[in-house]
RNA sequence: GGGCGGUUAGCUCAGUUGGUUAGAGCACCUGCUUUACACGCAGGGGGUCAGAGGUUCAAGUCCUCUACCGCCCA
């Protein structure tokens, strides 16, 4: 083995072996429940961010570990086709050609978003698997493959036929750029600096005018009437009178809204109700006109007289201007106001009225709502319940249709000789009610998002019922970023509820967003993006994964730093040396490493105690989604346990030269071998090849598996537990700190090699066995046990160690800094002495007596005593 | 306007039924080529757990309020 673990060489590799294994691919047992999870399906848009490498980690943590505890597991990949998000992205290609869409035409310009998409995908599978993921590619889905199409279908046409599915006029969020509507979650609300504009509005019949405040002057053009609060008494007098509409010159009515609200502006308001969602249902209250001013790219239409053809924003300054020089603009005030913008290409959005496709959601949310409060869908964390709640109940009806070229054609065909509609799952030949073949299907595609939301039931083969969605169906975990709970999770239970009658997922697991070293959120055109890539290339993927995973609570944002990166990769490679360690200690003739228990010396049973109940909490942590707080415990143990301890007392073995000294192989492979299994799941590369080294070295009995991927998960044992051991050997930890610390404190040189006795109390004879350790770890040239704690004390000129239940005590022939000593000991006499107070007043205290719990009364008692006992120590010592 | 989260060591963060003297990584200081590892070893300094009040025998942890930062929804 080299010096250092180079993860580019191994990981590769293991990933083909694993693939020609077929682990990825469950083992179906009809008795067990499975353990499944469907990929949250990347966009084709591009290759995969940094965000998807934490949903791939978080995802192959959760399918190795059920996978290595035996239950059938199955996390089934798949890819999006992204429809206005993958259209965008190609026709910025075709900008770079000097093309657009319009000029390529539809034909050829689906042809180049299907191979883009095509393309994606293979890069977005092959990323995937250099990240480890663990995932049946042979189920690999995309969206718009032949299952997903029908079961599309097949949702439309039922939602239809339940009246849940509606065609009408209303007002939508229209982005020019993409010439599409947009639902309302697609579109960013950000606050822009932008005027208000008082214009007057001249009464039509008599002498006087109206002043109203918009941000929008050009949408005058759409005005249908002016409104104003019925309570309002300033306007009282000019109810029901008419004005003139600037620029326009038609005239329309003073009505009054209860809408409206007096504070704004002047109090009276201009009502655009094809233009403003307010003004729109004020509108239909009252019965007005709708006046559309605006062509589908945001240009003026036949109905702005002199303005058609300007561009929005152009029409805006030329009606200022025309106002301006007509005396019709009263002032103009700076004002800050939310615009909508669309989430793909960022274009200011219109609302518009148009006639689209909705669903009537409330039903639908009625029942997912009942599926989160009665207990059957888990949130974690818990706090996005609320949230969740919180959206479902307020919900709107879902705008599903799109302008666009890219996606699932809306299953609906007009007749043009009856006009009547035909909705069918199968293409239509011709018209249901009058069976003409005159027929056109409607052009539009669906939203992205409701192919998405029958995700998990479309891939295991719905409409049909599959065995697989017999078997797999409801899934176990939904794992995704939080930020997209309402345009995915939310609606994949409304959809999954509707469509299959059981809930889509049993828990959701949301995770937090990546953020760069500044706290930013990243993204391309900030430029701050890591590529997964890159950084599995320099650092390994087990180091990406472990800095993605570690030390992080779910739902929680965090920052990725290359020191948590470099934490990841240092950690494989300390993994790397203790495994080329413990293989090159094992002797050469050596073939078996079975663990004879009852003779273990107390550092074995203090290893294997504090594995095993490292094991048991991991479970316990794992089974809870705390998968950061138990990758750390792990690390914990493998470094500051079994490296920092075990293996430097296990060397002192190997150099002992007593005889029936018992070999620590068989426990430093044991306890090496199962700790690597309990860190498969997080850093499944560095683990299979440490493992795999391990097997060559010892073929042994326990390994009937050919790759630590499908090995068994550790189960802690307790019987192993043994709380005498883990006292002796803290207790010969504590020694060995003590005396090193006494050295860098004296500055004794580390070549030197000091005298120290000791004294142990009642643990002196299981202590003496540690002798040759604390001589070697502590650079101790002697070390000698004292029969009582007076020899200790009278011992003079020498330094004494006051320890918890022990002294040490070193001769200060060396060590001059008498004072630094002595100041030292005041400190801590001092500190002993508060604490001692502090637990004197609670065990005087009637109430600590009487109402906490028998146990916790007890340990304060045995610590009080141990600390009293050490404290006269203390004052003693000081006194020399 | 409504809701949620954060505020813990110089920095980034853990700390899940309230119970030892609050932890880690990085950074910092001192020393070390001790044959698994300098991607390392040994030792050290550094925290009134944002502030105020409350509940409790006991609060970083539960409750109330305040401040600042961030996010979501309208």
């Amino acid at each position: 083995m080299p010096k250092a673990y180079e993860p580019l060489k191994v990981e590769a590799e293991w990933y083909q072996f694993w693939l020609e294994k077929g682990y990825f691919k469950p083992r179906i047992d009809p008795e067990k429940r499975p353990f499944v999870i469907i990929m949250p399906p990347p966009n084709v848009t591009g290759e995969l961010h940094i965000g998807h490498a934490l949903t791939a980690t978080l995802e192959d943590i959760m399918t190795r570990w059920h996978r290595m505890k035996g239950d059938p597991t199955l996390w089934l990949p798949g890819v999006d086709h992204a429809g206005i998000a993958t259209q965008v992205v190609v026709e910025q290609m075709l900008a770079k050609e000097g093309l657009d869409r319009h000029k390529l035409g539809k034909k050829k310009t689906q042809e180049r978003i299907r191979q883009w998409a095509e393309s994606r995908r293979k890069i977005i599978a092959q990323q995937h698997q250099r990240l480890g993921a663990s995932c049946d590619w042979s189920r690999e889905c995309f969206t718009l493959d032949e299952g997903p199409v029908r079961a599309v279908r097949t949702a439309f046409v039922r939602l239809y036929n339940k009246g849940l599915i509606y065609r009408g006029e209303r007002i939508i969020n229209w982005c020019p750029r993409c010439a599409t509507a947009l639902s309302d979650l697609e579109v960013d609300h950000k606050d822009i600096q932008g005027h208000l504009y008082y214009v007057r509005y001249y009464l039509a019949e008599d002498d006087g005018f109206i002043t109203v405040a918009t941000t929008r002057p050009e949408t005058i053009l759409g005005d249908t009437a002016v409104a104003v609060n019925p309570r309002d008494e300033r306007f009282k007098a000019m109810i029901g009178k008419k004005v003139i509409l600037p620029a326009v010159n038609r005239v329309i009515p003073i009505i009054t809204d209860e809408a409206v609200d007096p504070n704004f502006g002047t109090g009276a308001v201009k009502i655009t109700p094809a233009h403003d969602p307010v003004d729109f249902e004020v509108a239909q209250r009252q019965g007005m006109p709708l006046v559309n001013i605006l062509n589908l790219d945001a240009t003026m239409n036949e109905n702005t007289g002199p303005y058609i053809g300007l561009e929005r924003f152009a029409c805006r300054e030329a009606i200022v201007s025309y106002l301006e020089k007509d005396g019709l603009l009263v002032k103009v005030e700076p004002y800050i106001h939310s615009i909508g913008h669309c989430q793909r290409c960022q274009t200011i959005i219109e609302p518009i009225v148009s006639k689209q496709w909705f669903i009537t959601t409330q039903p639908l949310a009625h029942a997912a709502i009942k599926a989160v409060l009665d207990g059957r869908i888990n949130i974690i964390p818990e706090r996005f319940t609320k949230v969740y709640l919180n959206w479902m109940e307020n919900i709107r009806d879902w705008c599903i249709s799109r302008q666009l070229w890219w996606g699932h054609r809306i299953p609906v065909w007009y007749c043009q000789d009856c006009n009547e509609l035909t909705v069918t799952i199968e293409e239509a030949k011709s018209c249901r009610h009058c069976g003409s073949p005159n027929i056109e299907q409607d052009p539009d595609v669906l939203d992205t998002w409701f192919s998405s939301a029958l995700w998990t039931h479309s891939t295991l083969g719905w409409p049909d019922d599959t065995p697989e969605l017999r078997y797999f169906y409801p899934t176990t975990v939904m794992e995704t970023g939080y930020d997209i709970i309402f345009f995915w999770v939310a609606r994949m239970i409304m959809m999954g509820l509707e469509d299959t009658g059981d809930i889509p997922f049993r828990t959701v697991y949301l995770h937090g967003l990546i953020r760069d070293e500044k706290g930013e959120k990243m993204s391309k055109i900030k430029g701050n993006v890591l590529n997964p890539l890159e950084t599995l290339e320099k650092y390994g993927t087990d180091a990406l994964r472990f800095a993605l995973s570690t030390g992080t609570s779910p739902g929680n944002d965090l920052k990725l730093t290359t020191s948590r990166l470099e934490a990841g990769r240092n950690f494989a490679n300390k993994l790397w040396n203790a495994t080329r360690f413990v293989v090159r200690s094992i002797e050469p003739n050596r073939t078996d490493v079975k663990i004879q228990r009852d003779l273990l010396p107390v550092e074995d049973r203090w290893i294997l105690s504090r594995l095993s109940s490292t094991i048991s909490s991991v479970a316990n942590l794992m089974e809870n989604f705390q998968f950061g707080e138990a990758q750390r415990q792990i690390y914990e143990f493998l470094w500051g346990e079994f490296c920092d301890w075990y293996i430097e007392i296990a060397k002192v073995r190997f150099h002992s030269v007593s005889e029936g000294v018992l070999s620590p192989i068989p426990v430093l492979v044991y306890v090496l071998e199962t700790s690597l299994r309990l860190l498969h799941p997080y850093m499944p590369f560095v683990t299979e090849e440490l493992w795999q080294n391990l097997k060559n070295r010892i073929p042994s009995h326990w390994q009937q598996v050919d790759s630590i991927m499908v090995a068994t998960y550790p189960a802690g044992d307790e019987t192993a537990i043994d709380p005498q051991a883990e006292r002796i050997v803290k207790s010969v930890i504590e020694i060995i700190h003590s005396i090193r610390n006494a050295r860098a404190q004296y500055k004794v040189e580390s070549t030197r090699w000091i005298e120290a006795q000791i004294y142990t109390g009642e643990l002196t004879s299981a202590i003496i066995p540690y002798s040759q350790a604390i001589q070697t770890l502590a650079r101790v040239g002697e070390v000698t046990f004292l029969d009582s704690r007076r020899e200790a004390a009278t011992v003079e000129n020498a330094l004494v160690l006051v320890l918890k239940e022990s002294e040490v005590v070193i001769p200060m022939e060396s060590m001059v800094n008498l004072e630094a000593e002595r100041k030292r000991l005041q400190k801590e006499v001092e500190r002993s002495q508060a604490e001692v107070a502090q637990l004197k007043a609670r065990l005087r205290d009637e109430a600590f007596l009487t109402k906490a719990p028998a146990a916790i009364v007890d340990k304060e008692r045995q610590k009080l005593y141990t600390l009293t006992d050490k404290l006269e120590r203390l004052k003693q010592q000081i006194k020399f």
